[in-house]
DNA sequence: GCCAACGTTGGC
DNA sequence: GCCAACGTTGGC
């Protein structure tokens, strides 16, 4: 049975348009480090899946395109990294702490802005627009999902 | 930059 | 196990 998700991406770090141009307009999620979003990833999500990709913490946050899953989980790199931000000196390549799994953007749409988003009856109990939302991945009900996929116009699959 | 909301940490 | 302090998220 196939899962939606909502996944937030900062732009100023990995937007659509740099996914786009990456080989099969595919990433690997690094960064996730809350273990909620981690076990999303490792025990709920499967090859498939649908995603929203959305941009947070921008101008102006919102959906911005539609992707699926692309792998299973894995080892999220960059926490053994100390360069990088999301270096975890407490995680042991012996018992990694953190995973991501690839996401590939299938179609770049408008912009399904939150207040667009939040203006949406249909939308009212998308988990991403409860108050004090913090999670970088959520479900999505399939209602949701051919909702917002509708008003983008893109053709469920 | 502000601040509400929430998760994590660590002392007890 | 409790909970206060602290850090982070993310919209505005």
């Amino acid at each position: 049975m196939k899962n939606y998700w909502l996944m937030k991406a900062e732009p100023a770090e990995a937007s659509i348009d740099d996914v786009l141009a990456m080989p099969n307009a595919t990433v690997g999620w690094t960064g996730v480090r809350n273990y909620q979003a981690r076990n999303f990833m490792r025990d709920g999500m499967q090859v498939g899946d649908g995603v929203l990709f959305y941009h947070s913490s921008c101008a102006e946050p919102g959906i911005v395109g539609i992707a699926r899953v692309a792998s299973g989980s894995k080892v999220d790199p960059t926490q053994f990294d100390p360069a990088s931000p999301y270096f975890d000196a407490a995680s042991k390549p012996e018992a990694p702490r953190w995973l991501l799994v690839d996401v590939q953007v299938l179609h770049k749409t408008r912009n399904f802005t939150l207040p667009q988003l939040r203006a949406d009856a249909e939308l009212a109990e998308l988990l991403v627009l409860k108050k004090g939302n913090r999670l970088s991945i959520t479900s999505v009900e399939a209602r949701h999902w051919r909702h917002i996929l509708q008003t983008l116009g893109v053709a469920a699959d």
